[in-house]
RNA sequence: GGGCCGUUAGCUCAGCAGGCAGAGCAGGGGCCUCUUAAGCCUCGUGUCGGGGGUUCGAGUCCCUCACGGCCCUCCA
């Protein structure tokens, strides 16, 4: 299990002492997928910590100090428009019951990660820079600042020439993406307010004199970065693998957290990416897959699980479709029962270990999903006293609790992804596919006709009277069977044939044989 | 151009601190009076992408090539 794996490197590369596990992410809209993957996975490192006895904290910066660029598709792009270039702490809240834009979506991603069992400290980017608390960092970072350039061109490449590392927000317009700062006297900064410093925001062309400190500005990113390990200790953090390419984001903060705060980088985990049917995209343009439209897929001990099973520096694509889902639900049966000692998987009891959200849920009886999704389609089946009959004892409260998700979870995977193959459906009208039948299955669906006539109406009996007909008509399996499923259900297979047909209208059934048998066929 | 990842049974993938190739599904066979999507038992010789190398021994380490995916713009 690759998360035992680095819980040890990191007990034995790091210092003894508690470990701080941090990630962050900037509120800009609704958190994306990749988001949730990267609460998920220091959770997870977390949990792998503190299941070693070693003491650690888990925190979550939500970066609302961070500019708003740009407004997601989901929102007016003429209400937000003025406010382009503020910090997202200052950008009005989309909805009542939030006191800004950055807190709104940051409320919204603490419910979606509650829900996967990830539960940091948490702590806003706004607070610690009004705080004073980045002061120590900002007053370095701006003596320093001729150094940090040079660093940024050694490991980036970079060629910026803004010289300060450091957006003061802007007396006059309340931005803080626009501006420039033009002096630093060790007490106050100057700045300008420009019009055209970014494409999607236009400063009000002031400038002025203040305080860089308690909220006044706010670091570049990469600096930033580095500040934060320094200034919460930080000594585990992972991002993905777009800050980590070679000269890319981490290298930079690395560099500047080690000459510049003389600080350890904290252990990197650099993680892949997790695609939705073939596709990343990002939260802020409003496209793609957001967290919480996965968990309108999964519920959240699968989520979880999709994101915790393949190596984290493993390229996991994610398609709904299909048998990705049954799947996976099997999966994490598996992991539940290997957890328990049923099985013996070791590595499969591990990952269950970090996929959890409440040990104590699994406890509950697990019917198949697949089978559930097919008793679900067959309208005579009392799927509570199926599963309580597969369990060999009635159902628990927890059991009944975990039937019903898999149901909902089933129904929605039968209406949104399930192939076709997959789906039983009594069909209005005689299918087309009739017409392929052999005249000896003519003849069999016939007296089927007249043998249910006065047959008792229900499964077993129904069934029995197909078998005894196949046999009697020396038919094979496949002909009797594949004959009913044709005219009834248009495929070439289907549930239990007696059950199936003693569910539906006795006189429905009587007149479809019929019309199946009397059908003109091809051949 | 640089980086990361992937390429293992028909399909989806485990296996990667080197030691006789695995699971699930599909498929074959069998049981339950009944093979037809509920249950149970049983069956897996596949150039582990190609080629080198290290080793007593390599999907498992190193080099190299091919194909595929993604990333290098503050998007995980």
């Amino acid at each position: 299990m690759w998360a035992d794996l680095l819980v040890e490197e990191i007990l034995k590369t790091r210092a003894p002492g508690g470990q701080v596990v941090n990630d962050a992410w900037s509120p800009s809209g609704y958190a994306h997928i990749g988001s949730l993957k990267g609460v998920v996975l220091h959770d997870a490192v977390t949990r792998g910590l503190r299941d070693r006895g070693a003491p650690v904290r888990f925190i979550y910066g939500f970066d609302d100090y961070d500019p708003f660029d740009g407004t997601p598709s989901y929102l007016d792009t003429e209400r937000f428009a003025p406010y382009l270039g503020m910090p997202l702490c200052t950008v009005p809240s989309p909805e009542p019951g939030a006191a800004s834009y950055g807190e709104f979506f940051g409320r919204r991603f603490v419910e979606d990660f509650h829900r996967l069992g990830c539960r940091p400290e948490v702590y806003w980017g706004s607070a610690l820079y009004r705080s004073g608390r980045m002061n120590e960092a900002i007053r370095r970072v701006l003596d320093r600042a001729g150094e940090i350039l040079e660093i940024d061109r050694e490991i980036s490449g970079s060629q910026r020439t803004e010289r300060h590392p450091l957006q003061v927000i802007c007396e006059s317009c309340g931005k803080i993406a626009t501006t420039m700062i033009t002096g630093w006297d060790g007490r106050e900064v100057t700045y300008e307010c420009r019009a055209e410093k970014v494409a999607w925001a236009a400063g009000c062309g002031q400038g002025g004199r203040r305080s860089p400190f308690d909220g006044a500005s706010k670091l570049i990113y990469r600096v930033e970065w580095a500040a934060k390990w320094w200034v919460l200790g930080v000594t585990v953090e992972g991002a993905g693998k777009d800050h980590f390419t070679r000269g890319g984001s981490h290298d930079t903060a690395s560099a500047v957290a080690e000459r510049i705060f003389g600080y350890p980088t904290p252990f990197p985990i650099p993680y892949e990416f997790l695609l939705i049917g073939g596709a990343k995209m990002a939260g802020s343009t409003g496209k793609g897959v957001l967290a919480r439209d996965l968990l309108e897929i999964l519920r959240p001990e699968l989520a979880r699980f999709l994101m915790v099973r393949p190596h984290y520096r493993e390229q996991k694509n994610f398609d709904p479709g299909g048998e990705t889902i049954p799947r996976l639900y099997d999966e994490y049966d598996r992991a539940v029962r290997a957890f328990r000692g049923e099985i013996d998987e070791p590595e499969l009891a591990r990952t269950f270990v970090y996929a959890f959200i409440d040990e104590a849920r699994p406890q509950a009886y697990r019917p198949r999903f697949g089978k559930v999704a097919t008793l679900l389609q067959i309208p005579s089946v009392d799927l509570e006293a199926a599963v309580a009959e597969e369990k060999g004892a009635p159902l628990s409260a927890a059991d009944r609790e975990e039937l019903a998700e898999r149901t909902a979870d089933a129904r929605r995977w039968l209406s949104h992804y399930a192939p076709e193959a997959y789906k039983i459906e009594v069909q209005a009208t005689l299918p087309p596919a009739a017409a392929t039948l052999t005249a000896a299955q003519q003849g069999f669906l016939e007296a089927l006709a007249q043998a249910l006539a006065s047959a008792e109406w229900r499964g077993p009996a129904v069934h029995n009277q197909i078998h005894e007909l196949k046999n009697a008509r020396g038919l094979s399996p496949q002909q009797a069977f594949g004959a009913i499923y044709r005219a009834f259900l248009g495929k070439e297979s289907g549930p239990q044939a007696g059950w199936l047909l003693a569910a539906l209208d006795r006189d429905f059934v009587l007149e479809r044989l019929r019309q199946a048998s009397a059908q003109r066929t091809a051949s």
